[in-house]
DNA sequence: CTGTATCCCCTATGATACTG
DNA sequence: CAGTATCATAGGGGATACAG
């Protein structure tokens, strides 16, 4: 707990010292979360954290995605180094998805904050409910 | 790293599960990723994780973000549970801002993806200009 | 000091149709 | 099969002014 203290006002620091001229922007956290946290990126993450998957296989397994946003958010992680991309000259061509190093790596690490989602979800749900009925 | 992909498969089992009626908006994951992964979530959550703070010194802590903003991202996080609001009968009024038990939890758990970045961002953002070098 | 209320823009997401 | 292109929409975020 002293650690997380710490680590807190060191980084708030790191942030501070660069207002002005990049700010967040050059901000180590917004550079990562930034590109995991939108709508479909978890998930397909812990899809690939399982096996690799083709792109139709990813389009049945996520039946709501469209496949707009299945061919952009797969673009992102690859852009990001969290995923690779192989092409097979079958006919038609199939294409895999697979996790690199970097991704499984990073996968471990976010894997944390899924596990206490999966535990305490609820008990956020529960505040959203008693903050919403608190208003008059 | 086999309890990353037994769990994986479990999650998107999950989740397909509740595709249909819900869907996402029923997805643990989701629940709690959408409303830390906003543009001063995390900044504002490792501040509070540091000591309570009221809103002016927040302000001032954080130079470039707006009132609004502010307001907003103090008001969602104590909607989820993360954060309590006290007001001060003091004249002006003062509010303070404090992290609760379940947002120290949270903390915990988004910690190691925060470290995880301050070791790896470098990697992504030569990952994304790799990616870019390589569009014709 | 700590907000709320407007207005405005930009990006993320989606629907649909088309292509190698 | 695995995408692109185009158009449309909703919400996040910022600037500014006002209020208790």
């Amino acid at each position: 707990m002293d650690t997380t203290v710490v680590s807190a006002r060191r980084r708030i620091e790191i942030y501070r010292a660069n207002v002005g001229n990049g700010g967040l922007d050059n901000c180590p956290i917004r550079t990562v979360v930034q590109n995991i946290s939108g709508k479909w990126s978890a998930l397909l993450l812990m899809a690939l954290a399982e096996r690799p998957y083709r792109f139709g296989e990813l389009r049945r397994l996520v039946p709501d995605i469209s496949q707009r946003m299945l061919t952009q958010t797969l673009r992102d992680l690859q852009r990001d180094g969290y995923v690779r991309r192989e092409v097979f000259p079958t006919k038609p061509p199939s294409v895999e998805y697979s996790l690199t190093d970097l991704g499984r790596s990073m996968y471990d690490a976010i894997q944390h904050l899924f596990h206490w989602a999966e535990n305490n979800h609820q008990q956020v749900r529960a505040a959203r409910v008693e903050f919403d009925a608190a208003e008059d």
